[in-house]
DNA sequence: TGTTAGAATTTTATCGTTACAATTCAAAGT
DNA sequence: ACTTTGAATTGTAACGATAAAATTCTAACA
């Protein structure tokens, strides 16, 4: 592969000036600009992309961590910020946490390495303490999905509270009174908060919260089905199910089913996240939808204008969660 | 940060001493290497490792192309790879080609230019003779799900041919005899393979092929709906439906229930992929397991085998799908 | 004691760029 | 014609590591 060096004798002129084309920063006249290009062309030159971040301190990447790379949520997720970065010339480098905090602390280290110019975070397990402390150092730091303490101008967030409080409440004015809630793991943010906002809802309606109707999931199918199991064998009544988000929702609905419940009619089921595959379960699931393709989008804009200079980027940091209206949740007969 | 010259100067050594220690490929002895090691300890020292890569020529990073970073399908074959290479170190650098000829082209010289050391692809929309000429270049490229013609030894594929006939295999011998079939895009090599194994097994079981009810869909929900919306205006009569992947099983089976149809009782229907949420769909989804978080995996072993040079890394560059039974396919009334 | 082989370590060049200071150039002003 | 000035261009020193050649050290043996 040609090298700068090449080009500049090919084109009779000074490295510097080969380097001020491809640049395109500051000024070269029309007529050496054309002979470089010429000489780009021919030898089909293509700079080298590790040199230029040696020599100008800048890798042009952005390091991402997510908890998993599969499923529909991150997936949404890292499409909104690759579709974003890409778009400027940026690559991203994606690693995963597992929600665990050694492994997150381990990713973000990974990240770090690389001389990322900045880095994008989804992390669940790490401490605020430890974010606060991360954010000293030199690498520029992003939170999806997270309010840092302090540091709300890196943070991408969507109002959990609000959407927990929207999902309860649509349930509510359905005429439900016996609801039945599976959480997400409570150490998850998330989870604490669309749990907080059930709560308000609950209050609002003046219906006392019920503690064995409540299980903490793990936000995957199994979740779903192990909640809704231990609800049925408590031989509690109930007649809405609200789970805090649509995998486990999808998990209730298939053991709904196995254990013979006809669904809609016996129990109504809401969600959360809106993922693609919401539409396809049966009954079609009433959710709340979480924007986070856009907040995605949101991120590495963010990133595009502080870190990269980028003009015209306007931000907005906090996103709001909006009802979903399906067939899974019925008025109570 | 401390650089490899100031670990240098506080352990008294010189730079490739340290250099040395880091690398721990030649010999140092341990009197040197204890006082290098507190020395990187004491100055917080991580290796720069673009200044690795412009040194040593390797970036330690694999350029990784998939379709689209959402939907479950992609999402477990870039977590099986991205989970074997950060084991080893290695750094992923993933974009998104969005089965589009011109987009998947872009992506490949995004990668290129970024000094990957291979690159694995999964292309759907570039012509063999586009990848073979690629081959010829620098970068070492590797192919998932995809044969090309002479570059068997760069290819980790499934047997998608095999997988088609097992579906319809399977449905025959239910007693099925007049069959739908929606197909994948036909000029995805994945769908072309599946439908082919479709035809044998007709053949096979002397069923001749009905062209009215052959409907080539997206993929997507979307290609499932819109194809047994065609086949059910035809009048035509069919009591089994064959989707080439789960995404357009799910759409088939909602706009069934749309049409009032009772699952699986009216309508067998059998889908391709064994995607995560198979197992939730209402009936249960019967399908074909194609094992491509395990070909993740693989892919990154050949990479880490032929690039990294790592030993003992055993290679298997096909693999055969099977056949998973669950509900909603039965027997032939 | 003097050689010598092999291990341990250092020296020096290099990777392909960018950045900054230094220089040259061309047109305008006196 | 002679400065002046600002734009265009060049020369050279980083950037932080690796790698190959050169050197020093150590211990064994004659």
């Amino acid at each position: 592969m040609a090298t700068i060096y090449e080009v500049s004798k090919l084109a009779g002129v000074s490295l510097a000036t080969v380097s001020r084309v491809i640049n395109k920063n500051s000024r070269v006249s029309d007529k050496t600009r054309q002979k470089v290009l010429e000489a780009m062309a021919e030898l089909d030159y293509r700079p080298n992309s590790i040199a230029q971040s040696l020599a100008s301190n800048r890798s042009n990447s952005v390091g991402i961590l997510v908890s998993e790379l599969h499923g529909p949520f991150f997936g949404q997720m890292m499409a909104g910020i690759e579709s974003e970065l890409r778009a400027a010339g940026k690559y991203v480098i994606i690693t995963t946490g597992h929600s665990e905090e050694d492994k997150e602390k381990d990713g973000i280290e990974f990240l770090i390495s690389r001389n990322c110019d900045a880095i994008i975070l989804h992390v669940e397990a790490v401490t605020d303490a430890y974010l606060i402390d991360l954010c000293k150092g030199e690498v520029p730091v992003y939170f999806m999905s997270r309010l840092v303490e302090g540091l709300n101008e890196n943070c991408i967030s969507l109002d959990n509270e609000l959407g927990g409080y929207l999902a309860t409440q649509s349930v509510l004015e359905q005429g439900h009174s016996a609801i039945a809630y599976i959480a997400g793991p409570q150490f998850k943010a998330d989870s604490k908060d669309r749990f907080a906002g059930h709560k308000r809802a609950l209050a609002e309606g003046n219906i006392a919260f019920n503690d064995t109707l409540y299980f903490e999931g793990d936000f995957k199918e199994t979740g779903g089905s192990d909640g809704l199991k231990c609800f049925i064998d408590s031989k509690q009544k109930f007649s809405a199910l609200i789970c805090a988000n649509d995998e486990m929702a999808s998990g209730a609905i298939t053991y709904a089913r196995e254990q013979g419940l006809s669904l809609p009619k016996d129990l109504s089921i809401i969600g959360f996240d809106n993922i693609i595959f919401a539409r396809h379960t049966y009954p079609k699931l009433t959710t709340i939808e979480n924007p986070v393709n856009l907040m995605g989008h949101m991120a590495a804009k963010l990133v595009l204008k502080n870190i990269y200079k980028q003009k015209n980027m306007s931000i907005t940091h906090s996103f709001e969660p909006t009802l979903i209206t399906r067939d899974s949740v019925i008025k109570k007969t």
